[in-house]
DNA sequence: GCTCTCCGCTTGCAGTTGCTAGCACTCGGG
DNA sequence: CCCGAGTGCTAGCAACTGCAAGCGGAGAGC
């Protein structure tokens, strides 16, 4: 697979994706030393469609995928993020309050998320110091900021 | 509804359970004031599927409620929860430095986030004083920790 | 009155999902 | 050798998902 010409890329790409999930689960079955057989009744999957799943011959739904999960002992989330249903969780302080604030609406807390994002990204972009570099070179990091 | 006996009340659940994701979909966009026309437009998904979403016909995939937030500018994760496909994600420094350590295996991770729940659990039960309050009553607390 | 646009819904159908029944293969024990 | 247990897979099918075509109703403009 990795002497795909770029013709063929995009539908690669597409099957690919389709596989991922499929490949990742049978990756952690793998991991955890289990047979299809074994992840199938502990997931409460048919093996023959867990079967088909890991190679990439259908799509499973989230609740499916929910079980298999259950059946490897992993978050669902750690599936539905390879599946492409769930995006990378930004995590910390400020997304967690806000996600938590009972007083926003859903449309306000992705406002709110959105421009955090933005901020942040801008925050990335303009190469600041890291906060342990600024405290071996406190001085030196307050200066440029103040030329800036 | 509100006068249900015990004995529809598994069922009426189990309906009330797939009527939630659809009423909580008519509840954003009655927030939103758009038509259901409108909304299906904007997610890309037929009005009259829409339509039975909202009155609890059909259940959607996770692709589908991806388009519904999508449409209403909301994240696609407050639609999978209250479709019962993902849960309240745990948030704190702990858990997101755990979730995006890259030298554990999912499994891992899981056991540790279970574990970190577990203890949070445990300390809720035992009603200890809070970090403020510690700070005042400093030596008690840790009396209290020595003898347990 | 009529026409048009928008509204939400019904119906039928193609494609997909997840299952059951069964297959071929491997390995170990008698 | 045979048998049993375990492995992963094929094929057929019922139920489900999501859509397009179309309906009746409401409201506005002529």
């Amino acid at each position: 697979m990795g002497d795909t010409d770029g013709e063929a890329s995009a539908i690669d790409k597409v099957a690919d994706l389709g596989r991922d999930i499929g490949g990742y689960i049978k990756q952690q079955r793998d991991t955890a030393k289990i047979s299809l057989r074994q992840l199938s009744k502990l997931a409460g999957v048919s093996n023959p469609y867990l079967s088909q799943i890991e190679r990439g011959l259908r799509k499973p739904s989230a609740e499916i995928l929910q079980q298999i999960a259950k059946g490897l002992r992993i978050s669902a989330e750690a599936l539905y993020v390879r599946a492409g249903i769930l995006d990378l969780p930004v995590g910390g302080p400020v997304p967690d309050a806000v996600r938590a604030d009972t007083e926003l609406t859903e449309r306000q807390k992705q406002v709110l998320l959105d421009v955090y994002e933005s901020f942040r990204r801008e925050n990335e972009n303009t190469r600041w110091s890291t906060p342990e570099e600024s405290d071996v070179d406190g001085k030196r990091t307050a200066d440029s900021t103040s030329e800036e």
